[in-house]
DNA sequence: TCTATATAACTGACTGGACAGTTAGTTGTC
DNA sequence: GACAACTAACTGTCCAGTCAGTTATATAGA
């Protein structure tokens, strides 16, 4: 929750204008994160981003609409990640999968950017467009890549033959829950850091999906 | 979406007074569902429960309250099935996992009542009390429950020797996941049923953890 | 280098609407 | 006629969005 000020006192905008937007999006994002988006008042916004309410209207239409460009922001980033890394993997499914699950805990090692898929879940009602945007951008691109490297995985004979759409949303969804879980109940998150969960979660999907003899097999007692 | 009516036209109380409280909770159970809680009006619960609003504050002191009374209620019985019918089975921890995983997709079958989770993750800011009741009520229940059974099957050698807290929530989140996607994203809703979705869930779970020559291997090309 | 003027960036104070919660009074029941 | 169940209309507050005005910067002319 960095407030923007201008430096000590005087100069009241000194700084480049056209960064202003970008500005007022970063403050939003550290107020969002915390108050959820019907909680957080434009005032609030406006202060953390060291200027009036009146100001935010000269960038932004509507407080909805200082939401969406937020969204669309940091998940244009951060979905271009995934798929570029998914395609370069193609030849080693596993390492790529691996890799996605990895890319995936960093990405939301910030945790203000951690709380835009609750935010979103919450307001999916109030903002179908917004669903339906983060749906494509994010999602379905996500699961288009994992999708792809399971395919390839079972036609190398390194998964069984399961239906890879499902498999995608059974790893995606175990790390999408504690997310999820870690902010909804703060009180309740101790445990090992996210990092150290990605792997095991990792080591428990690659054993239900590899084919009969897990090539993967620490932890099994005969 | 039943608006109660008082049948036809004029006798405006004949309905038991001692049903009201309850008349309203489903009342706002419907309303709740479709617009979550910030977006829903007294009035419009009210309406649904038909009612005046201010008749509402003779039974509820408040909309907060209104929503905690809705989530005990409905939570309350959920969470009985749960572990009356994991401590049944603990002698066949397959089938044990199995049931809960199907009363899981019962009991979310009405979709009200599977808008709730959503609501409360949503809400979890707001209501940390009832986050935190939620929690304790179900989430480490169900959870106790499921790293029970886990832990017997590890014991019994059918099981690999995961982290049963992990394997535990490995199962839930999918399931979870599926509902909340279903209700983000009503448009993109296609594909099987839940209860078959349940099953194959199942199935992909259970390999993940299932000791070396999977027990439960359709599916499997050799 | 020093005003003068134009204009860009910004703000304080206001408006209007929405809505939770209240109250004074009405309608029905026994 | 006494009491319970209920309601219409009101109150107060909160907040998104607006607007009339203020403060800084840029440019120009002297």
């Amino acid at each position: 929750m960095n407030v923007i000020e201008p430096s000590a006192n005087q100069p009241k905008w000194t700084r480049k204008p056209e960064a202003r937007p970008d500005e007022v999006l970063e403050a939003a994002l550290d107020v969002f994160a915390v108050n959820g988006f019907a909680a957080t008042r434009m005032d609030d916004i406006a202060k953390a981003a060291g200027l009036s309410k009146a100001a935010i209207y000269l960038y932004f239409p509507s407080k909805d609409d200082v939401f969406k460009a937020l969204v669309e922001q940091r998940i244009g980033v951060l979905q271009a990640h995934f798929d570029t890394a998914a395609k370069d993997q193609k030849r080693d499914p596993v390492a790529g999968l691996r890799l996605v699950a990895r890319m995936w805990a960093t990405s939301f090692h910030d945790l203000r950017v951690a709380a835009l898929p609750r935010i979103i879940l919450a307001e999916a009602l109030r903002f179908p467009e917004l669903a339906e945007f983060y749906h494509r951008t994010v999602i379905e691109r996500t699961q288009g890549a994992l999708v792809e490297l399971i395919q390839a995985g079972i036609d190398a004979g390194l998964f069984r033959q399961v239906e890879p759409l499902l498999a995608a949303r059974a790893l995606v969804s175990p790390l999408v829950f504690e997310i999820l879980r870690r902010q909804a109940f703060p009180s309740h998150t101790s445990g090992p850091p996210m990092e150290t969960l990605v792997e095991a979660i990792f080591d428990l999907f690659l054993n239900g999906i590899a084919a009969a003899p897990a090539p993967n097999d620490r932890g099994v007692k005969p």
